[in-house]
DNA sequence: TTGTACGCGTTATCAA
DNA sequence: TTGATAACGCGTACAA
């Protein structure tokens, strides 16, 4: 139809019928049919899936904040789901979201085994993992430099003095806790005596659970006078039994934390951009959507730096107290 | 062809068929488009839009978090986007998802007229707005009980005998901040001693210019000794002049606030639950859908109460300190 | 400049 | 039980 043409700025219209067109769409409201319109160019969806395993996680947030800065200018979008880490919740949406033709996944995955992602990578939908690399299948991830982190925050406790440094994670099963106890115990690999392994310690994630058992580490007989912490949760529950006990304990922890200048307990703490691992996934699925075999460009491993960010103790009086006091 | 109806289960196949049409679906890796579908059936896309004003800000992860507890059950998704407060944004966005034949737009509008959604409504796509009632417009709403959690924590701080009280927002074309104010000058009706007009100001938006603000209040002559801070970045910065000032400051705040316990002012903060008011959108949305016409059901004004949370001091040696000193 | 025919991938309907 | 045909709304190619 005519209609189509006028819709489309296609210069070979009479202005009269333009206007004629126009006034009808205007009349009746008339949208055209994005669904139908891809169908027939053979178009995608436009529509980028997020797949996380805790939306209430700040950090998550970021991430699609930056994933959005890239593909918006593109007219695509974010399609966010959550699949409250349940493997079969992720399996399932994934399926839903290929059978909409969406143009790319990122996925920060529940399990440890993402060889079921194959079919979706051979039938052409590009995946980035976010947050832990690749088991069973050749993909693209982004990572934070766990490692380093983990391991240039344990180096500033020691550098502070620390005798005795404990470390309170999430089980070994969660990647990104194991890297930080890798990245932990490298930097204890030069100062063996303030390790002592019944100092190592696991948690159940959330802040609670990480305060009580930092309460117990602080009422032993020997309690560590410095503690890392692997994830922000943990840091939040060990910041509130520091106080809570009235102890002098040093934290080092991942993630910054809002305040952290104020809370009275010191801190050294592993920040990093969660938006530029946005940026990073989604210009990779950009790429990756070009290229049309899967194999034309060997799956990468980006991994975006840490910095490490120091709070003192902040005095009632308003001075900054770098040494503990 | 019998292939679409194996896979819709239809039970007239005969089981060899369906053995063969369900090797050849594995041979090739087929997967039906559920956009061809879509358009065949005359479905919507099963997807909801959320537009968000600001991404970082928490609320709005946990408002995607509620909203997705009610639509995923259902098999919908969330399409977030981020609209950066910009109007033009806003209104290009809601274009290109209605083209989308999204099944609904859940809208934390930027702008203070919301005349230009009226197309949309009668087009039959339900709009819901989040945490502002509609102007120029008639549609369902999800507001957060600004005035009687600002009521509230004002009387509250009269209570707690404060003497002079100040009041720091954003400038008045921000709704939400508005009925705040409203809500502390109901409160401060009953107490205008401790009102002083030179005391109520505004401020750009993030904590720097918060921080800065309130130094300049508490370095005046007649400095407050309590503020309410009309929402969640207003509170951070002026916790952060508190401490910085050395002042005995009283702070009462929208939002609540991770380890509020610990920084070392006496707090008394407006929570609320952002779940609930993405759970009452969506809700509204799909009540929505299921009438035809947009004026079967009058727009509902859904209002989410808040409640007070208190905070002492915890003083270093962990005695948690009620009288502020 | 405008209108007609066809096909995108799917399903409803009817014929075989 | 299976295969053929038309139609969902749109855009391309070609005819008028």
């Amino acid at each position: 139809m005519t209609a189509s043409r006028t819709l489309a700025g296609d210069a070979r219209v009479t202005a009269g019928t333009r206007a004629r067109v126009l006034r009808a769409v205007d009349a009746i409201g008339y949208r055209r049919n994005e669904m139908a319109r891809s169908l027939r160019l053979g178009h995608t969806s436009g529509l980028v899936g997020l797949l996380v395993t805790n939306l209430r996680n700040p950090f998550y947030a970021e991430l699609a904040l930056g994933i959005d800065s890239v593909i918006a200018p593109r007219g695509q979008k974010v399609v966010l789901c959550h699949t409250a880490a349940e493997i079969e919740t992720e399996r399932r949406l994934i399926g839903e979201l290929t059978t909409r033709r969406i143009d790319g996944i990122i996925l920060a995955p529940a399990g440890a085994d993402h060889a079921y992602l194959a079919p979706t990578l051979t039938a052409g939908t590009p995946v980035v993992l976010i947050a832990r690399p690749p088991v069973g299948l050749a993909a693209d991830c982004v990572l934070v430099d766990d490692f380093g982190g983990a391991r240039d925050a344990t180096e500033r406790l020691l550098a502070w003095g620390a005798e005795r440094i404990g470390f309170l994670g999430l089980p070994p099963p969660v990647w990104t806790s194991g890297e930080r106890l890798r990245g932990f115990l490298d930097a204890m690999s030069g100062n063996r005596g303030a390790l002592d392994p019944a100092l190592i310690r696991h948690h159940d994630g959330n802040v609670e659970s990480a305060r009580q058992a930092v309460v117990a580490m602080l009422r032993d007989d020997r309690p560590p006078d410095a503690l890392f912490c692997a994830n922000g949760q943990t840091t939040l529950g060990a910041v509130q039994a520091a106080r809570e006990t009235g102890s002098d304990l040093v934290v080092a922890g991942f993630d910054d934390l809002e305040l952290a200048n104020l809370v009275g307990v010191r801190l050294v703490l592993v920040a990093y951009d969660p938006q530029e691992l946005g940026r990073q996934a989604a210009a990779k699925l950009i790429q990756r959507a070009q290229h049309v075999g899967p194999l034309d460009l060997p799956p990468s491993r980006i991994v975006v730096p840490t910095t490490l960010v120091e709070y003192g103790l902040v005095s009632r009086q308003g001075r900054a107290d770098a040494a503990g006091g």
